[in-house]
DNA sequence: GAGTGGTCTAGACCACGGT
DNA sequence: CCGTGGTCTAGACCACTCT
């Protein structure tokens, strides 16, 4: 784990699980930075960055003049966790599985090129994918990826699980992703890779995501079967990473 | 603006103007931290606090070797913005409006026992609204508030837009929020409210939201119609606030 | 008034990316 | 190799909460 081999990573490990298993009580109060700093033999300023991160998870409030109290124990997913449907699924417990439907090199549409951040007439890979937990169908995946990353993908074998364990081999590193949440109705495909109705309701994820260089990475859009999965952040005044957008979703009836 | 009291937001609402205005263009690096110090005549530590804000934002990258590279505007609103279905409202040019269907003081059920952190058998204030756009109906909210909060939203006037600034008014903030995200089905009053088919999908917001003493302060579960909002998060893999959960959501047909 | 977290400084060393 | 951001330290002062 990258969490050993930095300091103030290691301390907010040990801090989480020391709320997580109720050292402190829920609604209880963590000791002072001073006291905290003193115990793990560690500078202040190492004690806040480790109260940083259990901050901005929801594990801990902050405010001036009282110690921090217990707000609950983190369900947050490490990020990788997050974007890769095969982790996740094996973290709860079921088997995941993808079935790669298509895969075409075209040029990229509209979207594509803005997301991508392509000159026109640039080609992309893109992916459509059915994925399943414990072989039910869960969700519908389609990806653009830029050709210095749709080239590996085209090369992985048609029944590898997780695109993203691959890309990470391969030195394609996931470092930043921006995702919009919505509600979108079923396609003729949607419907008939998921077995639901056309025009049925589903919960769309789209994201982008980028390498530490700045790079996109991926353009997808996922569409979950209600009653599979629901989204949940964190968020506080100190710092707001979620947004309300007004949004262009299409009606239902096709 | 309380951007304005301290040293190191004000450096981050100026390198976020000036990414925002193209000054190191969409894709550009920005100077080096000792750059910045410098520039602003501030130390070192004070600019990296400045651009962990704009990092959380998603606004740039960073990692070691290399200057940070612009990612591109923050779409993000201020945490107020984001619980404020009125300020958001006004804030993308929509008159907002509230119509409280009803307010009732009743025993809390299990799940707003759990939310609010209270003991069986207290009462909470719970409200039934119906939120509209300019005039058209967008979103239905049933927030559970604990008696300390209700009491306040009681005594406003029937026709108030705006309960969070009101509480506001009162003393009561709002300093950390958990949502959870996904997709609900139109009961008889969603359907009757919203003017939409009984059955017919919904986006849904459940929301908790607690003080900087770490009390929670509502407990809401938020119905819009679709099309009418998405939400956007940004996370990376430094800090990531952003999870996927198993849900529970009821099957449509009732 | 005592204790606490928030802000800011100055300096050090290291890991990494590019050349 | 140099320049960069990441980590860590030590100390200072202030704003705030609580009793």
């Amino acid at each position: 784990m990258d969490d050993r081999d930095v300091l103030y990573r290691r301390v907010a490990a040990d801090l989480r699980e020391a709320v997580a298993g109720g050292v402190y009580g829920s609604d209880g109060r963590l000791p002072a930075e001073s006291a905290l700093a003193e115990h793990y033999g560690v500078s202040r300023g190492t004690i806040r960055q480790a109260l940083a991160l259990l901050r901005a998870g929801g594990v801990v409030t902050s405010r001036r003049g009282t110690r921090r109290v217990v707000l609950g124990a983190a369900p947050a997913q490490s990020f990788a966790e997050l974007l890769s449907f095969t982790t996740w699924a094996r973290s709860i417990g079921e088997e995941p599985g993808g079935v790669l439907e298509s895969l075409t090199v075209r040029p990229a549409d509209e979207e594509e090129l803005t997301r991508l951040r392509l000159r026109p007439g640039t080609q992309v890979y893109a992916a459509l994918r059915l994925r399943t937990l414990s072989g039910r169908p869960v969700m519908i995946e389609r990806t653009a990826y830029p050709s210095r990353v749709g080239r590996i993908v085209a090369a992985l074998p048609a029944d590898t699980v997780s695109y993203t364990e691959r890309l990470l081999g391969h030195g394609i590193v996931f470092a930043d992703a921006e995702h919009t949440i919505d509600l979108a109705f079923a396609d003729p495909d949607d419907a008939r890779l998921l077995g639901c109705p056309e025009g049925a309701a589903l919960l769309r994820e789209r994201r982008r995501t980028t390498d530490p260089a700045g790079r996109p990475v991926e353009w997808s859009e996922d569409r979950y079967l209600p009653g599979t999965v629901a989204f949940t952040v964190h968020n506080s005044i100190a710092t707001s990473t979620l947004s309300r957008l007004r949004s262009a979703a299409q009606q239902p009836g096709q």
